[in-house]
DNA sequence: AAAGCGTGGAT
DNA sequence: TATCCAAGCTT
């Protein structure tokens, strides 16, 4: 769960987690949409999939237990070299470097690591690993990333409270917060589509099951057009109506949401439908929604229907169809 | 091996 | 508002 997401983020999830599969026998047995659905609002949904195949693979190959050592732990999914490392380190003292982006910042500084990132990877696992002390890798992986956390700060290092500062190569020369160095990243696209916010007579809305590859992959959607970086034609639009409907109309406003690598702009086209469910959606009862597998995107459409209520044939607050 | 993959908080 | 960043992994 912690992987490039903050504990404060984590904590309630880690909890309710664990109070619903407190061992890893148990995370194995549960059915994958149980998992995904504890897990939307977490993002980077593909571990959440992950760590359910890791589970399994734990309980089916490893007697369920989890491997002591860094190759075998590397070979699970989701499990990459950080992980496997923190492991082999923390959950077991096995003499292994966990670098994540912590300790990272730290040997860049300290090393004056001129290599930029991610291609310093490598490099920088190479010059943390004869430091592990053994016994005593575990403490020494906590220490390193604390030591990141709360001295050696992306920003405003406090080099005057750390405990290595006197060999410290950025520090010596001055520059510590141009390390570790960085390559480019790249625009944020914007991208466009079009919700259909369809409801049955019974107040029942339609929802779909997302592929389980790719982006937000095996999540629950409020269906909609393909996102693409040119605004929708209202016809090319409809021509994506998962079912079909009466008293479409455009809904007033937007939602924006931000992903990694491009920004979304969904509008809403609300109606009425009293049609089977396609194969790939259902329709689901009104109250049972928000405990659906809803990714933070979908939530905000949802939020954004049920400010403006639900009943009837929508229309623009300008009153134009 | 560069790109894809979420979200929320801090600055 | 824009950018950065967070206990990275997979393809």
């Amino acid at each position: 769960m912690l992987q490039q997401t903050t504990v404060a983020t984590v904590g309630p999830y880690f909890k309710r987690f664990l109070e619903r599969w407190p061992d890893v026998a148990a995370l194995a047995a549960a059915p994958l949409d149980d998992v995904l659905t504890e897990w939307a609002g977490l993002g980077y949904y593909a571990r959440a999939r992950n760590l359910h195949k890791c589970a399994i693979a734990v309980v089916e190959s490893h007697g369920g237990r989890f491997p002591d050592d860094e190759a075998a732990l590397r070979t699970l999914p989701g499990i990459g070299a950080y992980t496997a490392g923190a492991i082999a380190a923390i959950a077991f003292d096995r003499p292994a470097p966990a670098v994540d982006g912590n300790v990272e910042r730290v040997i860049a500084r300290h090393a004056r690591v001129e290599t930029a990132l991610p291609k310093a990877k490598a490099e920088i696992a190479a010059l943390v690993r004869p430091l592990v002390p053994s016994p005593g890798a575990g403490d020494f992986a906590q220490a390193m990333m604390d030591l990141g956390a709360m001295i050696c700060l992306p920003r405003g290092p406090l080099c005057d409270r750390c405990p290595v500062a006197a060999d410290c190569r950025a520090r010596a020369a001055g520059d510590p917060e141009a390390f570790p160095r960085k390559a480019p990243k790249k625009a944020r696209p914007e991208r466009h589509g079009i919700a259909f916010w369809l409801r049955r007579p019974d107040g029942a809305v339609l929802v779909r099951r997302r592929p389980e590859q790719g982006l937000l992959g095996g999540m629950t959607e409020i269906p909609t057009t393909p996102w693409l970086e040119t605004l929708w034609d209202a016809e090319d639009a409809l021509g994506h109506l998962p079912v079909a409907a009466t008293a479409l109309g455009p809904v007033a406003g937007r939602i924006e949401h931000v992903f990694t690598h491009f920004r979304l702009t969904l509008t809403v086209l609300a109606g009425t439908s009293d049609r089977p469910a396609p194969a790939d959606a259902r329709w689901c009862p009104a109250d049972e929604l928000h405990a659906q597998a809803l990714p933070t995107l979908m939530r905000k459409v949802v939020r954004h229907m049920e400010k403006r209520g639900t009943a009837g044939p929508l229309f623009a607050e300008d009153g134009s169809p």
